[in-house]
DNA sequence: CGGAAGATCCACT
DNA sequence: GTGGATCTTCCGA
């Protein structure tokens, strides 16, 4: 079965989804993401590393002062669907969407630890013959690739289909370690609010890594 | 309707 | 450490 605990696989309320991005984000560490695809694999991954977006009070979102448009309109659904977007032309972003609806609260998931079916992600990865820590899932754009994870996938449910979001193994407070986000500069005071969060340490922990 | 920038990753020096 | 890839999105004119 799932991990070490016989509860690892089951799922989350849909409760669960609906706080608040920064308490979700803090909370989907540990938990596990289960890809399953229509040739008949089942991926399983562990969440090892989050960032928070909070609407539109936050000037890095993508909703900052309520802008809202085709691609954002995803965001300001009820928490517990994903949030999937294209940046830089190659790379793609899952993102948990948070909170009730109308707020586009988010939460970006940047770093994963493969559980089940490493071998396939590898291959997604394209990779060669060494692979180092967090060179299958240490990145937002490497773990969308690792799991398949495209657009088709924007506005899906977590909590059934093809991509869910079960009850993991939670992450005990020691264990957390906070930060300012990756890549937000340009949002002004925004940029340094610790809305990144990482189990610390950990080796599948994309860049620059939070210690322990 | 044009152009700039982006919640990134990789190869190269 | 730097720059290139690649293209959607968004804002201003």
């Amino acid at each position: 079965m799932l991990g070490t605990s016989s509860t690892a696989g089951s799922v989350l309320p849909a409760a669960f989804f609906r706080r608040d991005a920064e308490t979700l984000a803090r909370d989907l560490l540990g938990r596990y993401l289960i890809r399953t695809t229509s040739d008949g694999v089942r991926a399983v991954a562990r969440i090892v590393e989050t960032e928070a977006y909070l609407g539109a009070r936050d000037r890095a979102s993508h909703a900052y002062d309520g802008r809202r448009t085709a691609r954002t309109e995803t965001m300001y659904r009820q928490g517990g669907c994903a949030y999937v977007y294209l940046i830089y032309g190659m790379h793609h972003c899952l993102n948990v969407v948070a909170g009730p609806r109308e707020e586009a609260q988010a939460v970006l998931v940047r770093a994963i630890d493969p559980i089940a079916a490493r071998q396939w992600m590898r291959a997604n990865r394209s990779l060669g013959k060494r692979v180092g820590p967090g060179d299958i899932g240490g990145g937002p754009g490497k773990l969308c690739q690792a799991l398949r994870i495209d657009r088709s996938l924007d506005g899906a449910s977590l909590l059934r289909g093809r991509l869910r979001c079960v009850r993991g193994e939670p992450v005990a407070e020691t264990e957390v370690a906070r930060g300012p986000r990756i890549g937000v500069g340009y949002a002004g005071e925004a940029a340094a609010w610790p809305l990144r969060f990482a189990i610390a340490g950990h080796v599948e922990m994309s860049r620059p890594r939070l210690p322990r």
